[in-house]
DNA sequence: ACAACATATTTATATATTTGCATTCGTTTA
DNA sequence: TAAACGAATGCAAATATATAAATATGTTGT
């Protein structure tokens, strides 16, 4: 007896989200952000030793896929968790990767 | 501060196990074995209503990222979670995505 | 050894993703 | 209104992934 029933659209949504934190990069982003924190695109751009556009990019996708928010504020845009909860699936992955 | 601490590989390690599960067809499998259940390529290719062969890929991709353990008995391979508590993913998702 | 069944692999084609350069857009400050 | 800064977009090349048909491998029973 499965636990869950996911109908066909719920299973590309959730497909869909994963898909948008399966990257090391996305991954390393949503570390960052856990707890709350609020970080800009040069931020993470400079923290990860990354290209700007290439954070963007990312930024983009975890925003399109419904993992993160922004907020513009003057020249900045900050960007941080849509869900909380959502640091759990890297929390649940650290577990089951060690 | 960040909650929990990545290397380099254990987030190419957990991008890989995200990118095995970030598949609709690959969570409809994860959410068919959640509760130690055991299915056969079989069972699962006729449940989804998908090809022998696409089954087995699928298959081979999850387990091959250590999402899924699998046992030969007699003509017949059983899959199974390999971490229970990869269900938690799924679970999580279901949450997030409604 | 052979037939029947279950699973895995090979191969090809179509499709999607990643990355960075170059450029553009939006905001602030001189 | 220009210059400076931060962020987003368009584009192209390299790389990766998905699917299915055909084939091969492994296992059981005759």
């Amino acid at each position: 007896m499965k636990i869950t029933q996911f109908s066909v659209e719920q299973l590309e949504e959730a497909a869909n989200m994963l898909k948008a934190i399966a990257h090391p990069m996305r991954i390393a982003i949503i570390n960052h952000l856990e707890g709350g924190k609020r970080l800009t695109v040069t931020e993470i751009h400079e923290l990860l030793k990354i290209e700007q556009s290439t954070t963007s990019h990312h930024l983009g996708i975890l925003k399109d896929k419904g993992v993160l928010s922004s907020k513009r504020e003057g020249k900045n845009t900050f960007y941080f968790l849509k869900h909380e909860n959502l640091g759990q699936i890297v929390e649940c992955l650290n577990k089951c990767c060690s």
